[in-house]
DNA sequence: GAGTTTGAAACT
DNA sequence: CAGTTTCAAACTC
């Protein structure tokens, strides 16, 4: 199957077949047990309004994915945390990110960099799950009021679980 | 749109 | 564990 190096399908698809394409639903049914298969998809699998990408039919200007997010990772192949989607348990589609890897026809690479995650952090992406708190950001020059800090970007003050420098972001202790 | 800044992730 | 490097997103111009 051919892509663009964003991880979407080209043009020369109709509308209706990048449709299909993009909505592949993740390989649940290769795994071996649901408790895997839990483990090895996306956080959001049992969650009712977790939106696989997909581009709108028949309207290729208006074709905006519906997807929670929306990567451009250049060298790490979407296969590691810098990946947002990775990170979050989701696959690539159109993304603007090159040589894409996290595609259901990648899987064994796709498994083998979420196993290597894992073993580093076995927490890793269980941060990415809705209800899971903030471990706390360590801010040095933001001031914990841009979006690069992690407590900022999720509308949350900062805490005692923070290292943060000069937080400006209503430290609670 | 290009270049810079930033902090998390990854590496040593 | 600490320091450094790499990375991609956020930000600025």
């Amino acid at each position: 199957m051919d892509r663009t190096p964003g991880g979407s399908f080209p043009n020369k698809y109709s509308p209706f077949s990048q449709f299909c394409l993009n909505s592949l639903s993740p390989l649940q049914q290769s795994l071996q047990s649901p408790s895997q298969a839990m483990d090895l998809d996306s956080p959001f699998v049992s969650q009712q309004n977790h939106a696989q990408p997909f581009l709108q039919l028949f309207d290729n200007s208006q074709a905006i994915p519906a997807k929670t997010c929306v990567c451009k990772c250049r060298k790490t192949f979407c296969l590691k945390l810098y990946c947002d989607c990775f990170a979050r348990g989701e696959y690539c589609g159109g993304c603007g990110c090159m040589e894409c890897k996290n595609l259901p026809e990648f899987e064994n690479e796709r498994r083998e960099a979420k196993t290597f995650v894992l073993d580093r952090n076995p927490e890793a992406f269980r941060r990415s799950e809705v209800q899971v708190p903030i471990v706390g950001c360590n801010c040095r020059r933001s001031g914990c009021l841009k979006k690069y800090c992690e407590c900022y970007a999720n509308g949350k003050s900062c805490n005692s679980s923070c290292r943060c420098d000069g937080c400006l972001n209503a430290k609670q202790m």
